[in-house]
Formats: C-alpha cells, structure tokens, sequence
DNA sequence: TCGGTCTATGTTACCGCTAACGAAGCCTGT
DNA sequence: ACAGGCTTCGTTAGCGGTAACATAGACCGA
C-alpha cells in the first residue's frame, strides 16, 4: 500500500486537491473514483496513483447531496443485548453487502418514543430505506415513515397493520401452536413467566396466543411470574423457584424467551425435578445457547436469520425497480420439541 | 401531535416549503429549528406549527455539507454476537446521549481489511470521532485515522502502540494475574481453552501474559484447545470432555471467555468432577450470563461498560475543546474468584 | 432630537460533489 | 475528404442547508 503522507494536512482534502495533483478535471476524479462513466486506463491509473498518495477520502455528503442518493439503510431495533437482534442484524448484512448498501442501526430499548427520534434522526439523513422491528409505533413516527418515500419494512412481526412491507412471524399463532403442543403431550398445570416490560409487543401476542388456546381447551393459565433488568439466566432461576413454591402442583413452565428458560432448566435440574416427566419446559427464540444446556429446552425458532435476509432483499430491490409495491412476508416457525416437553 | 397531511408529496420537503407556509425566510426557519440565534416567540411559533403540519424533516446533509460539522461518532467493533461489545455500546450512548452526538457502528468480524474498508466508509461521512476496538490495523486503516483530524479512541487495549487516545487493559497483564492466582492457590497441570481466530489479539495477549506467568514459576501450559465458530457454550463443553479424556491429570481449566468457560462448568458438574477441588476453572469478561450459572465461575471483569463512558468522554471533551491532546486511560480489571477456585 | 445599542430578520456566498450536457479528438466507411 | 459515431474529458449549474454579514426597526439615555 502507499506510504502515509509525512505532511499532516490541517485542511481536509477535496476533488480539487486530487484533480491538481493528477493534472485532471474534478469532474475526471470524480469518475475514477466511483467507476463510472468512460475513463481512460491510464488516466484511471494516474488520479488513483495521486489519491491513494494523498490519502484522499471522498466526501459522502457533498456526494449524497449532489446526487441525491445515499446508500445508507436505517434499521432500528429495539435492543442489542439479547441474542436474538444481532442475528437478524447478520441476515441484514449478508444480502446488503452485495448491494452497496450499508445498514446503520439504531436501538430504541423498547421505548416508543425513542424509537421516534431514533426514526427522526435516521430520516434526516435521506437513507434509501428503513427497516424497523415491530409493527406499534406513535403517531408520528408512523407519519414519518408513510411520507418518506422510501421503502419501509417492519420486521419480526406480522399481526397488525402494516405500513409499507413487512416481514416476519405470526406470534399469535406461536403461541397458540406452543400451547397446543403442551396440552397434546398432556400438561394441564401450566404457568408462564416472561418480561415485565409492556412495550415487549411480540412476548405480549406469543401470550395472547398461547391463553386463547388454553381457553378453547377448557383450561387457563395456572400462575405467571414477570421480571425485568438484570441477568436473564438468574431470573429465570429466580422466577421459576418462586413459581414452584408458590404453586407445587404445576407441570409446565412456558417461559417468553430461551434466555430465562435456560435459567429455569438449569434449576429445575439443579433441584433434581424430573424433566420433563413431573415438569415440562418451553421457551421462545431458538438461540443457538441453548446447544450447550445439559438437557435440550424445547422452543420455537422465530427465523431470525431468514428475516433479516428477506427484509434486507426487499429494500434491495425497491431500490433498483422503483415501481415494486410493498408486500407482507409471512414465515412459519418450527416447534423444536429438544427434551423438555414429553414425547406426545 | 399534529395529524398526519392527508397528501402524499411526491417530492421531498425543503427548507423553502416551510419558509414559504409561514411566509418568513429560509434561514429563520433553519434559525427555529436548530433553535439557534433569536428568533421572537410567535414567528418561532408560527413557524413550528407549519413544519409539523408539513411533516418536515431536516435535511442533516445538505445541513452537514454547509456547516461542516456532523454529529456522527464512528464506533468499530470486531463482532455483535458475544456479550461483551453491546456493553461497551451501552456506556458509549450513555454518555453520548447527553451531547447531541449520535454513535454510528460498524462490524468487522474480527477481519482487518473488513475494518480498513469499515473505518474508510465511515471516514466518508466525515464523523466528529471514531472509537474503534484493539490497536492492531492495517497500515491503510492507521494512515487514515492518524490523518483523519478528528479524535480517534483506540478501545479495549492499551498493550501497543496508539494512535491517538486509547482506553482499555492490559489484556498481558490481566493474563499474569489470572495465572498468578491459579499458581497460589496450588494448581498445577493447567490447560487452556480458546479462539482459534488469529485476529482476536486481546485474547491472544491474555494466553501471551498467561503462559509467561506460567514460565516465571517453571510451569507451561499443560494442554490447550481451540475452537471457532458455532455455540461457544457447546464448544465449551466439547473442548473441555476432549481435553480431560486426553489429559485426565488437568487440574486446571483456563478458558479466553465466560460462555466457554459457562460450558466447561456445565459439563464438569453434569460429569460430577469436584470443582473446584479437583479442577478449577475461570473465564474472562465478568458477563452477566454467570449469575444465573449452578456455581459462579471464577472471571475477570474487563471494564466494558466504563470503557464505553470514558472513550465516549474524550470525543466528546475534544469536539467541544480542540486544543486537547491525545491521552491513554489504562483501567484495571478485578479479580473475581467465585466458586471454582480453590481459596487461596 | 439623534447617534448608539439591541433584537429580529433577510441576503449572499459558499460547502464538496455530481447530473447533464457539450466539445474535442479519433476512428470508420465510403 | 468528410459526415457520423464513439470515446474521453471539461463546463456549468445546482443539491439543501448554514456562516457571516447586512439591514431594519425599536428602544434609550443624554
């Protein structure tokens, strides 16, 4: 590579510098640098020769304004810190990678109006798309996004309206098809422990789901437990003792995420129960953690990676055929039954 | 909140739209909205009310590219997945929440031409600072930050060269400590379990100020196993059975971070080993995963939230101040021996 | 009464780059 | 020899804001 300059420029270096240095318009600098139009080989070769020794940087905002394309693509999630985002985050990447396109992420911490500035923010620098978990957001931000004339998916989630594209699951009916399961294998005590936080949407309708089904089948849910903050392992230790000292007879524990389902089996284990003979287990997610657990806990896949995939090839190809229309990619998750829940 | 216009612009806002729906000029409206120089209350008032109704959003590049100043700080960082760098994201937006700078990352997988390819892309936006993780780059990525004239925190690491401000550990030193502690409380035969990634540094450090304590005290390395990709808490367990059936006479278990270190632990107990009688074991990074672990695994916390607040301090103080100079913050990791280590 | 000091607003000239068009040089076939 | 086409490069005019300065009243004390 070119050696470092040895001066330290104090002004930052434009077109013009490299065009002087290079004996061409900038218009011709321009051109090399972004490959396009007709350059010719040696021409090409001196300016790159001339930028590389000057250690040039193009200017993207002077770019983006000019042309009035950035080839940014905003995606607002709600957290970092549990497994599943940085998954979907991988499945975004993989597809824009090949685009040009570049995600920059923003996290909301499960705050509606967070999720507002954040999407207010990200708008203000005209990113030729947004992709945005959840399908509940303000007023305004739900404004915001139908004006901005630019490709729009919400992810994770399909049961709502939907303001542009969307892509995701159903979490309702996860819910349902967990419940389902339980009563099949013949659970009938059955509790439920997940987050305290009411802005948790998804963990809200996956319940939702899971209650109606009890309900069509005569039963309900028989004690529940909710937590928030802290290390999920521990609560989901913490919360399942509560549970079963609270109510002894129960004999399945459906929790809202892996996460506080790996605590509750590595206590149960702990305790020496029978799992999953005297107490079923279950959680949500898929999280590749769970590979590593002593007994496999049952869960539901959320097809993560394949989200992020689907949402990223959307703006992709909005951004290439301007006139595509927006569209609702439903995806089906697959009961994962590990050795939790007893074979039906 | 204003309700959403019924029309559906097909061209974007500007500056002059809003100017000319409350009949003031263009640059009183910059004026209200970057709620800079006087402006009287009612023209502020009047001007407000007409970029709401409008669903005016600001354009930051146009806004960027005239005054010269983005409010964007760029934060590269090897990987998303493991619990250590959403941490070190937490204790840099904290801190730049309250200063109008907004972090921005990028990921490079542990790859160093992705982050040279990273850095340059960010460098293009023309960020008020860059935080980056370790302080190995190529000479391309280290040419341009050095003339980047903005402040760049080298993170994580202070064992090197820096380029500008670094905030971090001495991986070398928290190595020797470890080993020093483990040699004290009478282990002998001490195996060592990590990356097999060439790029992870930190980790190689930690081994490099490990086996160098080893050797003061005419000890080496017993065993040693690496691993990549997949569950990091499976390959625990994986590598832990294959280094115990090999060297059945291992009386310590050293792992570069928590979650295989997590695994090892589940995998000792599930086979009934005595620990930490007849094996000890300890981690690295102080996750908060171990709280919910059967027995708490011995760590050492690496300063990751802290880390996050202080490298996100020196942007800060340098974009308000611009004769600061550059400065190296070395923080000290504590020792935490938890349960699977024998008391000295 | 009048210059002086505010306060509130408008005007002008860019910021660094690119779209769109234009022109010069060079080939080609006739 | 020359029209017509291609390749290669330059010129011009913005993109949508903001810094810096200019301007117009309002107010004020001497």
């Amino acid at each position: 590579m070119t050696k470092p300059t040895p001066t330290e420029p104090r002004r930052a270096l434009t077109l013009r510098d490299v065009s002087e240095a290079s004996g061409v318009s900038e218009m011709t600098v321009s051109r090399v640098l972004r490959n396009r139009g007709d350059v010719s080989a040696t021409t090409r070769e001196r300016v790159m020769q001339a930028s590389r020794a000057l250690g040039y940087v193009p200017n993207k905002i002077a770019g983006a304004l000019a042309s009035q394309r950035v080839n940014l693509v905003g995606v607002i999630i709600p957290s970092m810190s549990n497994m599943v985002f940085p998954e979907v985050m991988t499945g975004i990447s993989a597809v824009l990678d090949s685009t040009g396109l570049q995600p920059v992420v923003g996290v909301t911490n499960y705050l509606p109006d967070r999720e507002e500035a954040v999407l207010y923010e990200m708008l203000s620098w005209r990113p030729s798309g947004v992709i945005v978990a959840g399908l509940e957001h303000t007023a305004a931000a739900r404004a915001m996004m139908a004006q901005a004339g630019i490709p729009i998916v919400e992810i994770m989630d399909i049961d709502g309206q939907v303001i542009d594209s969307a892509v995701g699951i159903s979490h309702r009916r996860a819910g349902r098809q967990m419940a389902e399961a339980i009563i099949a294998s013949g659970y009938r005590r059955i509790a439920f422990m997940g987050t305290q936080m009411p802005n948790d949407f998804r963990a809200k309708k996956r319940l939702e789901g899971f209650e109606e089904a009890l309900r069509r089948n005569g039963m309900a849910l028989a004690d529940h437990e909710f937590y928030d903050g802290g290390s999920a392992l521990l609560k989901g230790r913490e919360m399942t003792a509560a549970v079963l000292r609270r109510s002894p007879d129960i004999d399945f524990l459906y929790y809202s995420n892996d996460m506080i389902g790996a605590g509750g089996l590595l206590y149960c284990l702990d305790q020496g129960i029978d799992v999953p003979g005297k107490v079923g287990l279950a959680g949500f997610n898929g999280v590749e953690l769970l590979d590593g657990l002593p007994r496999r806990l049952a869960t539901m896949d959320a097809c993560r990676l394949e989200i992020g995939q689907r949402a990223a090839q959307i703006i992709a190809a909005r951004n290439q055929t301007a006139d595509l229309i927006g569209q609702v990619v439903e995806l089906f998750p697959t009961l994962q039954p590990g050795d939790t829940i007893r074979p039906f």
